[in-house]
DNA sequence: CAACCTGTTCGCCA
DNA sequence: ATGGCGAACAGGTT
């Protein structure tokens, strides 16, 4: 798998988990770069003052969003965008170009990069949840996730499968290769208009989108490692990428604004 | 060097 | 009113 960090539900996970180092402990300093595009709409020196001294307490993850509390009712929220990644250094490490957020505590610095910036950081002081942190969408991995839901929502679409796969307010985390990925093991092109699948189809829609949630966050969620080899997300961006179940040339296109690699063979 | 990129949001339109 | 589309965002990589 590509080793960059380009961020859909499991690889969200991963990041989110590698901050897990410095849970219960205190942030003795934050540094950051104010005004970068990265803090649109929200007081990044707010957020400096309010979480300097505060206690890390946790974090979790909703579809392609992480959320971080803090004590004193602080929150700070992180989408990765297509290009954001998050790390740990030595407590004494210099923040570099890209590393637009870092919270420094005792034994270590936690670090926020993203050199594109389509990522962004957002931050909520209060008893209330942030707003940014309600979604209409049950998690993929939820019972509501059920195929009742995908069936309804689909029902709406009037475009491309692979369009209404990439609605986070469907399918909550789910991103370019994991549409793709999706559509391939449920034998459904994504050239499909939504609303048109009938029932079989759907079925297998729903079953591939839970499993291949369930194996990518027990794999790259886990530990950055490999899914099983015969996946697609292997081949799809080869140039002269195979088919892994039938051998046949996969075809490339835009569909829905996005690179899509799908196999015309087993794919209806 | 030009093209391309695992994401979201905006404005415009149907 | 909701959804679909193209453009825009910004830097790194091929």
């Amino acid at each position: 798998m590509q080793s960059s960090g380009m961020p859909e539900l499991a690889e969200v996970e991963y990041f989110r988990a590698i901050w897990d180092a410095g849970v219960r402990q205190r942030v003795e300093k934050v540094k950051l770069h104010a005004g970068k595009r990265i803090f649109r709409g929200s007081d990044s020196r707010l957020l400096q003052r309010a979480l300097t001294g505060a206690t890390f307490l946790g974090s979790e993850t909703r579809g392609k969003q992480i959320a971080l509390r803090f004590s004193g009712d602080a929150w700070l929220g992180i989408h990765l965008g297509m290009s954001g990644d998050m790390r740990v250094e030595p407590p004494d490490f210099k923040p570099e170009k890209h590393d637009h957020l870092t919270l420094f505590q005792k034994k270590r610095a936690l670090v926020l990069k993203d050199p594109r910036m389509f990522g962004r950081v957002r931050f909520h002081v209060g008893k209330d949840l942030p707003d940014w942190w309600s979604s209409p969408a049950p998690a993929i991995t939820s019972r509501q996730f059920s195929l009742k839901w995908v069936r309804e929502a689909l029902q709406r679409r009037r475009g491309p499968i692979k369009g209404a796969l990439l609605s986070q307010n469907i399918f909550p985390g789910v991103g370019n290769w994991m549409a793709d990925e999706i559509l391939w093991q449920a034998g459904v092109s994504p050239t499909r208009v939504a609303s048109g699948l009938n029932e079989d189809e759907l079925h297998a829609l729903w079953k591939a989108t839970r499993s291949i949630t369930k194996t990518a966050l027990k794999t790259i969620g886990v530990d950055w490692g490999d899914p099983p080899k015969n996946w697609l997300i292997h081949v799809r961006w080869k140039k002269t990428g195979k088919c892994p179940r039938d051998g046949s040339k996969l075809c490339r296109e835009t569909i829905a604004g996005r690179t899509t690699a799908w196999c015309a063979q087993c794919q209806e």
